[in-house]
DNA sequence: TTCTGCTCCTGAGGGC
DNA sequence: TGCCCTCAGGAGCAGA
């Protein structure tokens, strides 16, 4: 599933691979996949023929490439959402809904999506953070990133410690996946209420945050299957080195016990019931 | 105002 | 073999 390491995995290859180049045809076969632009699919290509792309940038799980017009391709991929760099005569993904053709001839951009979750928009106002995600945080390999502020603004919400880390208006870039293997690292249970932790556990949780997802992101992010691959159809390879994380019933890395597996918020949640300990009640 | 939980969506996998 | 059910989860929205 895309979070901030496999984002920016993709981010560095769209900077490679279209900067600089210009649209010559876009074609959009899924309304689905471009839903966020209101303007519909047709004011979403004509905006884009004969645009240069002038750059390619995130944040959080968020892309948006800048072109020459001031607007703004805004990306977001969901669960499954791919940005795949491809030539023109490679056969069509089975769920292949946005496919961009340059003026040079050369390879083309195209947004795949199993499960529709994600999609394209096209963001004009030309701000330097398109105002579509003004609301979304900063993450935290963001050099500007607030570490004490974080901590502050996390201990005032009266929530659970992993809902905090999955809020996106309070720290950007993790998802369910790195959001377990960091709580597992920091030895907190994700159900710990967070007005009740000091600051030195919040800073130590962010140290582990980072440690994750620097390394995930050296590995070219996690692949379960085939849905996380970076603009080339390469999946990363992080998952072996996932501590809790769909690891029920294998033994904790540290204590040995089997790592437990339980609902949380329509999802699940992995950890070790000896190390992270659950809240009282 | 803040927080919680539902909904969208598709394919894999398991059970019958 | 085919059908049905469950599971996976990011983000927006409605309701408490």
């Amino acid at each position: 599933m895309p979070e901030l390491p496999e984002v920016e995995t993709v981010r560095e290859g769209l900077a490679r691979w279209v900067v600089g180049r210009t649209i010559g045809e876009v074609n959009v076969a899924h309304p689905r996949a471009v839903r966020r632009h209101l303007a519909g699919a047709d004011d979403f290509t004509d905006a884009l023929v004969g645009r240069t792309v002038t750059g390619a940038r995130r944040r959080g799980k968020y892309l948006w490439l800048p072109l020459d017009s001031g607007d703004a391709i805004l990306c977001h991929l969901g669960m499954s959402g791919q940005m795949l760099v491809q030539p023109p005569d490679a056969p069509a993904e089975k769920h292949l809904h946005v496919r961009v053709d340059f003026t040079d001839g050369g390879r083309q951009l195209r947004f795949v999506d199993q499960r529709t979750f994600g999609g394209l928009s096209l963001s004009r106002d030309g701000a330097e953070l398109p105002p579509e995600i003004a609301h979304i945080a900063r993450d935290p390999v963001d050099p500007d990133f607030d570490d004490e502020a974080f901590v502050a603004a996390l201990r005032r919400k009266h929530t659970e410690v992993k809902r905090a880390l999955l809020d996106q208006t309070l720290i950007s870039g993790i998802g369910n996946i790195y959001a377990d293997e960091a709580l597992w690292r920091a030895r907190l249970h994700g159900r710990r209420a967070t007005h009740k932790l000091t600051r030195p556990p919040v800073r130590a949780l962010l140290g582990h945050v980072r440690d994750v997802l620097a390394e995930a992101l050296k590995a070219g992010g996690t692949s379960f299957d085939a849905l996380y691959v970076n603009v080339n159809g390469q999946s990363g390879y992080f998952d072996r080195s996932l501590n809790a994380y769909g690891r029920a019933d294998e033994p904790c890395g540290r204590c040995g016990t089997p790592i437990a597996r339980e609902a949380f918020m329509n999802r699940s949640s992995y950890f070790c019931p000896r190390c992270q300990r659950r809240p009282a009640s």
